[in-house]
DNA sequence: TTCGTCATGTAATGGGTTACATGATTAC
DNA sequence: GTAATCATGTAACCCATTACATGACGAA
């Protein structure tokens, strides 16, 4: 699967995994960490905390920040259910770990996910790279002639890009190699040994 | 304005004055310039065609292919009217030039826009980078201690992407500045016989 | 004869953005 | 006092993908 509305809820639960938020602070945490263009928007954060809640992943807390406030500051805090559910995500080495999107996420929550996991996730999203510059590279020898230059620059920028995530991700495999003792690489709290 | 839609139309229209071409091959022009990979489906393709019509900037020209075809096969050329909104369109440096997919768009179609326009786009691109580069350092400066290696070496990748964009653009930008005279740096060399 | 590619289209569905509605708090 | 930011939510809209329906043609 991995549908957009899934990764929301996962990087949701991955962020109030490391303590409790309301959605205005949520959807900050969120964006500086896929980065910080790019945010989304209240028209789908509020729905996917109302989701997440549904599912009994996480838990209203109330007003934590006094009384003073009147408006509602709704604080949502994992409950037990959804932390199992957010490392069981994090564990699993789907096909669609390799996805664009979803291979982001995951990258951004890896301190939480076993090494084996991790190298695996590596080494899949570098066939992956690998594939479309293949891919690329065909395109461009068939089509060669037939393009001008700045889409034949164009297309060339998109080949070194691939290349240099090749590149990238084959220094953290080897740096995973390098240290497959540890189960997690930062493990903040969560000892779990299962399997 | 540059909405999704948008781009799709006008990339068309920028594929179809190339020559007239029923859908499935556009679909498959469209794919190559933008990247092999990442195709657009049918369910967005065949109402772009109808929208295009419906302004009159392309008109069926029924089937070309001889009488040996019992299903139609609908090929689409550009109208006078159609070839004049690309163009405009081509030429005209809007803010919205610089967003990622609409710069990909315009690229494409670089051949067809003029040397001044392009620079401007260019010059534009490059400044939008450095800014999001700029909102990216600092994203890093203030949560560095924040963050575990793997959100980090993230968060560098993708400060490393960026410029790497940013002087790939500075070699382009050069380039240009070096070539200022011709108006159109690939005057309609097409092949074709146009109608 | 069956599989892969060519070829055109529609309908349902999903889900994200935008705009709207509301109101508190802080800084100038 | 007023602008900016904090803060929560809903509803309409946009539009892309997906699945479906149909059918021809060439090759193995």
């Amino acid at each position: 699967m991995a549908a957009r509305t899934d990764l929301l809820d996962f990087a949701s639960l991955g962020v109030l995994s490391e303590g409790p938020l309301h959605g205005y602070a949520l959807r900050k945490a969120l964006a500086e960490i896929l980065g910080p263009f790019r945010a989304l928007s209240y028209g789908s954060l509020y729905p996917c905390l109302r989701r997440l809640q549904a599912h009994g992943w996480i838990e209203q807390l109330g007003a934590v920040d006094g009384p003073t406030t009147k408006r509602a500051r709704v604080v949502y805090a994992l409950t037990g259910d959804g932390k199992d559910v957010f490392v069981e995500w994090a564990n699993q080495p789907g096909s669609d770990a390799w996805d664009d999107e979803s291979f982001a996420t995951r990258l951004a929550f890896f301190s939480r996910t076993e090494a084996s996991v991790r190298l695996r996730i590596l080494e899949g999203r570098r066939s992956r790279m690998e594939e479309r510059l293949a891919l690329m590279r065909e395109s461009m020898k068939r089509g060669r002639d037939r393009m001008d230059t700045f889409l034949l620059q164009m297309q060339e920028h998109g080949v070194e890009g691939a290349e240099r995530e090749v590149s990238w991700l084959n220094s953290l495999i080897l740096a995973e190699r390098n240290v497959p003792k540890t189960e997690l690489s930062n493990p903040p709290q969560v000892k779990r040994s299962r399997k």
